[in-house]
DNA sequence: CGTACACTTTCATTTGACGAAAGCGACTTT
DNA sequence: AAAGTCGCTTTCGTCAAATGAAAGTGTACG
């Protein structure tokens, strides 16, 4: 939502941000709810729902609602399987979770929130309801404050300036803003994150970063998601974690050689 | 590309039309490129892709080439998942695919190709190497002809008018408009379409269309690939047939109920 | 019959999109 | 090393195109 650089073309951002309100709880809105959440008025919405439903991302059923259209469809699909980071990750992920057992993730951060675009659920243990395509809030999740500790000052402000800190639903969540910069700080020292039971009871995950070159900010963050029962944070520190770091470093290796 | 409504705000949909390059061949593109298959002069382009990006639907390399960005991962997984299209239909294919141990589909059409939605490959045979969020051209499978069927004229003729019919890789693929409009006509009066080795050698399918309504339009089409060593068309005209249009009136009932 | 509500259309105002042309920087060629 | 090429970025004046207030339409509901 920053507004700085001079190249805007303001309808066209309007668009794509009323595109944006639809995700995997949103699946279909009124014109009406529309214009109350972007602000917009109603001729304005109007003609951008119109326009984007010309062109196949919007859809509006019988009785006026509307949803993503096919081209989004097209279009996202087709882009999380050309996603260099897919490709170059899947093999190494893979491997990992046969090694282990457990559930293995792949995120990038999407403003303030974790986007899974890997996802290997190697058994049927109560985990977290999350797919590919799914977000969470980055700051109750292991990937998301291993990705915000490598974000400049300012770039972190400006995505979770404003988050409020209660909803937590684990018991040991991120409390407040010193609180989360307390962690992040950690996390920058030891080159991993730990989340325990922070966005559920029974639930523990560590990530690291996938670097992809020099610049020394990560373009995806893996992580190993584990049932408190079976594993402690010990042997998240150790074993787990030594998988994980070797998968990266693979999976760095494969993007920087293309 | 058809433009008539007087609601379309045309920058935003130059914005559409760019992110609609992309697709499962063409991951990457650099901003000349752009403006050769776009027609657009630079400066437009410039800006658009600077809007795009800022936004997150497009992501920019250190050489400066474009790709899909996250936002539009998050927009179309998401979507896909949330379909009612998807949602209803998943039963039903499963129950087909493993009934008859053949590749089941769920595809719609977008602009002149077939996108598929649902796939479903149950074994491992030598298929069309396709998958979720794959298009295809619509008038070399027996989905897309299906769903060309139904559609008015003057529909048909803007989507498939200037299309060349000179690259079917398969043997029997259609070779004329007149040869087209021939197969359609058929296939309004059967109610399904069959393609025998039309796209590729050894390839059969047999598709039928989902109703949401009454309104005699299809909202998607359903089939099943086979081997043509192993299935006869007149097998797929017998019992694999039945299989799918009942399939398909399940299907449809569920949407009918949402 | 009447009010409310959700969406569509009109229209005058002016913003902000447009592309020609010039500027820049990196990389080749001679 | 100087001159040329290529691909991208920036400037700028013009005017088309986007905008939102307000009025219009239709349907649902009491």
């Amino acid at each position: 939502m920053a507004e700085k650089n001079q190249y805007r073309i303001e309808s066209l951002s309007k668009g794509l941000q009323l595109l944006k309100l639809f995700d995997e709880n949103t699946v279909s809105l009124k014109l009406r709810e529309i214009c109350d959440r972007t602000g917009l008025p109603m001729p304005s919405a109007f003609r951008i729902v119109s326009t984007l439903e010309q062109d196949g991302f919007l859809e509006r059923a019988p009785d006026g609602s509307v949803s993503p259209g096919v081209a989004v469809l097209a279009l996202g699909s087709a882009a999380l399987r050309g996603s260099s980071l897919v490709q170059a990750s899947e093999g190494a992920l893979r491997q990992v979770a046969e090694a282990t057992g457990e559930t293995v993730n792949l995120g990038v951060l999407l403003e303030d929130q974790v986007l899974y675009l890997v996802r290997l659920r190697n058994s049927d243990l109560v985990t977290a309801n999350v797919q590919v395509g799914s977000t969470l809030p980055a700051v109750y999740t292991s990937m998301g404050k291993l990705l915000l500790a490598y974000l400049p000052a300012d770039e972190l402000d400006a995505r979770i300036g404003d988050v409020s800190f209660a909803d937590g639903a684990g018991p040991n969540a991120v409390k407040s803003r010193a609180d989360l910069d307390r962690r992040l700080a950690e996390i920058r020292t030891t080159g991993y994150a730990i989340q325990d039971q922070e966005l559920a009871q029974g639930l523990r995950s560590v990530s690291v970063p996938v670097f992809a070159d020099r610049s020394g900010r990560p373009v995806a963050a893996i992580n190993i998601a584990v049932a408190s029962q079976r594993h402690s944070v010990e042997s998240l520190r150790g074993p787990l974690l030594q998988q994980l770091q070797a998968a990266a470093a693979d999976i760095g290796k494969r993007l920087g050689a293309s």
